[in-house]
DNA sequence: GAAAAGCTGTGATCGGAGTCACTGGGCCTG
DNA sequence: CAGGCCCAGTGACTCCGATCACAGCTTTTC
């Protein structure tokens, strides 16, 4: 079995460990089977783009391995983060649905895998397959969600300082495992995003963001080294919180 | 056939004449059916609210007749539009497939008709039917892109007349039917939501969308009589939007 | 038709956060 | 190891828009 990228590569979905956990590729062995056929299977470096805001729809994709985030750009070049996409999500269903643009562009946040299936395929693959279309529907939903968190998250809250909160809250719900030397209401997390995307996340500036950070790290909330954060008062974080 | 509320009741969706110009309601004959038998149809007044933002899920509503809008409220009680749905739609879907509390509060704008589907019934019926599932997919995709649209709107602008233009610009693409004595370029709009209603939409305050119109008032970019907006000068309202 | 409730217009004030500008640290690369 | 690049931290300044407060209007209600 191939291995690049410091993982494994999943080549047959009907085999694929992950599968049951998964919001898309959990189907009966007949649709795995086609789904099989249809796909194209491709693997990019951190940073990749999958697919550009405003390109004529090609597809969709199934993330696999990797994270990516979906943003969308103004004319003047200040860009949001849409919602960042964990594996087994299918990406690009509102571009082929509506026949319209893709409506953001997404960038794998992490060396990934991914699969490919064209318009065409996908949409015979989902008449001829109606768990497929549950599937879908299922993730539609979850693109609702998360889009209608994004907005009252940046259109509810009042203050930077919530948002920023609420967000490392979030966070908190996936920690990482308790490991010695951590006191027992610590919880770490590990976050991958600069200030810059964190900014793009809750709308606001960079500048702010490093402010907002360095204010909660004063106030002994919050430790930071490196990629590894830890939460040291998630009591306070939380009373931030009013939503 | 029933008169109330200053329009007609449709009882019967399969005589139902809007039906191929509406998102859901265009199916085949057999699934019209259907449709008649697990639909129950409610009339409502302006201002009814069909269900309220973290109620447990009961079921789907068809809006027949009339709009409503779909707001979600933060703890201090401000609250934001999320989108205002047409006649046509299905509400309630995110709720129902997520089997999650309702997102929004869905009140209606004006003297509505709705189709209510138990959670139950509307499961059978998509799985009977598999054109319904393709319309769900509709419904939600568009729920999806209305939703993206509002966190660029709300994200990305940089200020609230931006907004705020962009709004009525968007508003202007439905114009009312051009009347005698109205100049050549000039487009004629029916708003019927208040200004703190507008307020809610772009995310911001009462007084400042006052001023905003005001603003363009005096600019003599708009008129407004009542219910009537006048667009004026269009060129200068786009000149705002940068996005 | 008077009272009440709701919508709109406007002034005054104040604070949050965006912007600009610069520094310093970590990491890669030639 | 020097130079470049990217990311993070921080001060200073400015300004948009939220908030409070109130007055004129319209619409509903009894």
């Amino acid at each position: 079995m191939a291995m690049s990228y410091n993982f494994r590569i999943i080549e047959d979905c009907t085999k694929c460990a992950f599968r049951e956990h998964r919001l898309f590729c959990n189907l009966p062995n007949k649709a795995l089977g086609r789904l099989q056929d249809i796909k194209a299977t491709s693997v990019y470096p951190k940073g990749a783009l999958l697919c550009l805001e405003g390109q004529a729809p090609r597809g969709i994709f199934v993330l696999c391995t990797g994270r990516a985030k979906l943003t969308t750009t103004s004319a003047e070049g200040k860009s949001i983060i849409l919602r960042i996409a964990e594996p087994g999500e299918v990406l690009g269903l509102t571009a082929v649905f509506s026949n319209a643009p893709y409506e953001a562009t997404i960038e794998t946040l992490e060396p990934s895998q991914a699969n490919f299936i064209s318009m065409t395929d996908f949409v015979h693959f989902m008449k001829d397959y109606p768990d497929v279309g549950m599937k879908v529907a299922q993730q539609l939903t979850h693109n609702c969600r998360c889009a209608y968190g994004e907005i009252r998250s940046i259109g509810l809250s009042n203050s930077v300082p919530e948002k920023i909160a609420k967000l490392v809250l979030k966070w908190a719900e996936q920690p990482l495992p308790a490991s010695t030397g951590r006191k027992p209401n610590e919880v770490a997390i590990r976050v991958t995003l600069t200030q810059e995307e964190i900014a793009q996340f809750v709308g606001t500036s960079r500048e702010t963001v490093s402010r907002v950070l360095s204010d909660f790290r004063k106030k002994g909330w919050l430790r930071m080294k490196g990629v590894i954060w830890t939460i040291l008062d998630k009591d306070s974080l939380e009373d931030m919180v009013t939503t």
